[in-house]
DNA sequence: ACCTGAACACCGTTCAAGT
DNA sequence: ACCTGAACACCGTTCAAGT
């Protein structure tokens, strides 16, 4: 007894040294240290540590799911799919560059894809051709893994080192020209309004091709 | 002589390692002896490795860049972004996990961000404000991104096992229910088909967006 | 069934020494 | 200025052996 490792404990404290240390520290050898059993202990548990960071990923999907299916029906389709987009992108946030390591992996449990379904029901009942319905929730997949990519890339540079990614230093570093640039630069925000935003201009555009 | 690395000849060999053996073989010993000199030998003329990987990013998006710079200004603003989106896509597609690798880096040139000048321009010109022309941009990279690691992963589990992923394993891996999901996988397409849609409601979207 | 100790073939990186 | 040889502290993984 007293060890009692499984592959549920493996990934959960996995996902913690992610976030602690960062990807590079995610080492077999840290994650059995972490566990108190020697390295090659794990690997009665797991394949190999490609098996383990997909086991990471289902895992993070599944939350993904799980957080959906508290969900009620919204009152329109806008409001279902974005809701997908916001538990999507928080859950990535929850972990250190979640969605460069989350993303475009290979779900290992058949119920996180199949947990696709009642979406699905929902944008056909709301007018979308079952294969409009699947184009939407993937496009709005792609756009969110390419905003929380770039989102989380900026705070971890901005969190090393915060003068080095300042305006006045990122004017410097450009030089002369490219006015609309600098300018671009100091009206831009972050966070929540400009994925808001940009889920708007998503939205706007799947209506527009309901519409058609 | 007879040596005579340079940086570019470095990040030239590293992309066709990468290309022909993949993000694990692309070792630091392995690159030096695709150039023929001992491991050291290129910590003279790069910090580390991570600085490698960022002059890779850098030269794949001055490819980008470049490709962008013979595109003439086009007949609308559409024409534009979509081909800034198309060309995005096509150099990504070109080095093996090419968006999950070189997307979300910092880019050490500044001649590169500063490419975005013009076409800041353009859409300034087409009625856009700067706040929104910048928007837009990024909306389009986001989703860019998002679809070509999609693409790239999907590509990448087929060319090593092509039935493991063909329609019939995947039904049978769901197993019972989820009737909706198991349809849309048949109906799904590929490829520039597929881009192209998806490109298209991000456009509508974003002329939605102007009218307003 | 589950875990350890020792070992193997590798990593990225440093550094004194060579030309 | 540019490169090598040797070395350091680490990797992921295997495997016989323990309980």
């Amino acid at each position: 007894m007293a060890k009692g490792i499984t592959r549920e404990r493996i990934v959960a404290a996995a996902l913690e040294l992610l976030d602690d240390q960062g990807m590079d520290a995610l080492t077999v050898r840290a994650l059995a240290s972490r566990l108190q059993v020697a390295a090659p202990a794990l690997y009665w548990h797991v394949r190999n540590k490609q098996e383990l960071l997909d086991e990471m990923s289902t895992f993070v999907m599944r939350r993904v799911t799980d957080a959906l299916s508290q969900v009620p029906p919204g009152a329109s389709w806008r409001d279902d799919v974005a809701a997908y987009a916001r538990v999507l992108r928080s859950q990535y946030l929850l972990h250190r560059d979640g969605a460069r390591i989350f993303s475009g992996t290979r779900i290992s449990d058949p119920d996180v894809v199949k947990a696709k379904e009642p979406w699905l029901a929902r944008l056909r009942g709301a007018g979308f051709t079952l294969a409009g319905a699947d184009d939407a929730l993937d496009l709005v997949t792609a756009f969110v893994v390419g905003f929380v990519i770039e989102e989380q890339e900026r705070g971890q540079s901005f969190g090393a080192d915060p003068d080095r990614y300042s305006l006045a230093e990122r004017d410097a570093w450009l030089g002369d020209g490219a006015e609309l640039v600098k300018a671009a630069g100091h009206l831009r925000d972050d966070g929540e309004h400009r994925f808001e935003r940009q889920l708007g201009v998503v939205l706007d555009g799947l209506a527009a091709d309901l519409d058609r």
